[in-house]
DNA sequence: GCGGATCAC
DNA sequence: TATGGTGATCCGC
């Protein structure tokens, strides 16, 4: 089962995921026309023994030695449990998710190209058609003629100019990326006022409502709105067209760059999308659960069903409830703005030349905390929890958190930092969490003394920071920029006056729990609120297309055991066991779930 | 509640 | 010449 998957002759099983993880998190994004390995060699070639080489190498054993944990702990499982039962189990969730699928909602992901480079190119066009990165120590981004040499974001420049020595350097300028961001998320919220904002180049949109008030298909909608992105910001975006996020998400990227990709919204379309895509293009999974699923068999979504079974035993490590609905294409399809209230944390950190004197770290903690207070007082936060982070000379990262009964705006964490000294230390960061937002409390006069959390009808003046946009990508200025002065009432808060006032802001909790992905999580889709479209409250049996009550859980599942068992043994009595691993070859029970011959015409309305 | 990890951008 | 910063989430303890 352990296969060593070493090709080629002089390739360690090891260093081949290392050249992987030294190219970086975006090595399998767009615009990559040399041969990678080729690119990979070179990369590791120029990282070849410094510090943060050996981290990576590190990590990559680390990594390596969970994957080999992770198939012991598979075989143990595999030969205890009920696999029967375990394949049930995941068929029953298989049909609760499909019934739940929704595609009445179309929802646009807007993704600007290379949009940094874009930028600069409006203020440079001598750069046109030039390889050139945006970026000093590390690149924020690169020019598509520069992701031909394998330059992408994220990357040291110097590793940058030995794969193009021809490339040009420019430096951020973060205003004028807020600017232009300004002006493209302008034009997209006449399409959708609720729109998402998801980072300053990206948007999620659900042009539902537009399309049908100007009677437009979702195809003409987006042409107009890029064309008009296009000629009013000379900035060209892509888009993808589908009936949820991470769908949509995934379809900006097919034609990219100044394209855009319609997936058809019916639930074959979209499983036969989904089948030969890779696992890593889906938002949630990176590098890691990559080469994890990897090692179980999992390298495209199709794959997710063929190795359901080992999915569902590893359930902890993996998620069933999220890869499944990978699989099956279903996601979140709420599209609404950012509140200023789903606010967890806020924070600052910066790379310095390591250090070891303690007066000198001592004074770039310092810097860092009045940074983040500065950054804190001016957005209108407080905070229960401080964590501490240090990088050291060798790349490994910690953190030290403390937690205090009163709010606090400022704290050096000198306290948590004093007792892990002597270190050499080459980054320094503060975050505070646990937050309360002062904005709801700290209204002028003496109504916070009286008031409850009062409603956010303060008078005086407001200002700017849309509630959507602090979150700011690849660069770390923007919180600042967007709120250029105005400090009007600031005044620091007093530690016994904020024990008082009481966070009581009701967390609304959203709308339907949903799949749990490792890391990133999110609902998943609600039938839009307010938006179109009923709850069916019946689905047929996916088998036998009987007529089922969803209510009744026990009854759905007693029949569908039912059916299952059927089909099983008609599948029995007439099988020819030829595994391909793909689509055809799941001669089950499921076949319906890949085979477009054998769909069920589930679903009503 | 804390610390380590992963992920997105 | 020597590999970023912000924010979120989850797991194990």
């Amino acid at each position: 089962m352990v296969e060593a998957s070493s090709d080629t002759a002089p390739a360690p099983s090891q260093s081949r995921s290392l050249l992987k993880r030294l190219a970086g998190p975006s090595s399998t994004k767009a615009g990559l026309t040399n041969d990678q390995s080729d690119i990979n060699r070179i990369i590791a070639e120029a990282s070849k023994g410094s510090k943060y080489y050996e981290n990576e190498k590190k990590k990559d054993k680390e990594l390596t030695e969970r994957i080999k944990r992770l198939l012991q702990t598979q075989n143990a499982a595999t030969k205890e449990a009920d696999l029967v039962q375990v394949e049930s189990t995941v068929s029953h969730l298989l049909i609760e998710l499909e019934s739940l699928r929704d595609t009445s909602q179309i929802i646009v992901h807007i993704d600007a190209d290379a949009f940094f480079a874009n930028c600069e190119l409006l203020y440079n066009p001598d750069l046109k058609g030039k390889p050139f990165g945006v970026g000093k120590g590390v690149l924020t981004t690169a020019s598509y003629e520069a992701r031909k040499f394998g330059v992408r974001s994220g990357m040291a420049a110097f590793i940058a100019k030995k794969l193009c020595p021809e490339l040009i350097l420019l430096s951020i300028h973060p205003q004028r990326y807020s600017d232009m961001s300004k002006k493209v998320m302008a034009i997209l919220a006449r399409y959708d006022p609720d729109m998402l904002v998801a980072s300053c180049d990206e948007a999620y949109l659900n042009i539902t409502e537009y399309c049908e008030r100007h009677n437009m298909t979702a195809e003409e909608c987006v042409s107009e709105m890029r064309r008009i992105v296009q000629e009013e910001t000379k900035l060209t975006v892509s888009a993808g067209i589908a009936p949820n996020r991470m769908l949509s998400k995934i379809c900006s990227d097919k034609n990219k760059p100044n394209g855009q990709f319609h997936l058809p919204f019916n639930s074959q379309a979209i499983k036969d999308f989904m089948v030969d895509l890779p696992v890593r293009k889906v938002p949630g999974i990176g590098r890691v659960l990559e080469r994890m699923l990897e090692s179980i068999g999992v390298t495209t979504c199709g794959d997710i069903f063929t190795h359901r079974v080992s999915i569902a035993l590893l359930d902890k490590e993996f998620g069933l409830r999220f890869m499944l609905q990978t699989y099956l294409g279903i996601a979140s399809n709420v599209v609404r703005p950012h509140s200023r209230e789903e606010r967890k944390s806020i924070g600052a950190e910066r790379t310095f030349h390591p250090l070891a004197d303690k007066d000198k770290i001592l004074q770039k903690l310092e810097e860092v905390a009045e940074e983040l207070e500065n950054d804190m007082t001016e957005t209108g936060w407080a905070g229960r929890t401080v964590t501490l982070k240090y990088k050291l000379d060798d790349y490994q990262v910690f953190t030290r958190a403390k937690s205090f009964e009163r709010w606090i705006t400022n704290k050096t964490g000198k306290e948590l930092l004093l007792p892990e000294l002597p270190l050499k230390i080459r980054l320094i960061g503060l975050r505070v969490t646990k937050l309360k937002d002062l904005k709801l409390s700290t209204d002028s006069g003496i109504k916070r003394y009286f008031s409850g959390p009062t409603e956010q009808t303060s008078p005086r003046k407001k200002r700017k920071i849309s509630s959507e946009n602090h979150q700011d990508v690849d660069y770390n200025w923007e919180d600042c920029i967007l709120l250029d002065g105005d400090e009007e009432d600031c005044e620091t808060l007093e530690d016994e006056l904020l024990s008082l006032t009481k966070l009581a802001s009701p967390r609304a909790s959203a709308a339907l729990e949903g799949a749990v992905p490792p890391h990133e999580c999110k609902p998943v889709s609600a039938k839009a609120a307010g938006k179109k479209r009923s709850i069916e409250s019946q689905i047929s049996c996916p088998l036998c297309g009987e007529e089922l009550n969803t209510n009744d859980n026990q009854k759905v599942n007693a029949h569908i055991d039912f059916c299952l068992s059927r089909e099983a043994i008609q599948e029995a009595e007439g099988q020819s066991p030829d595994a391909k691993a793909k689509s055809k070859s799941q001669a089950n029970a499921w076949s319906w779930f890949l085979d477009p011959k054998t769909k069920p015409r589930s679903k009503g309305k």
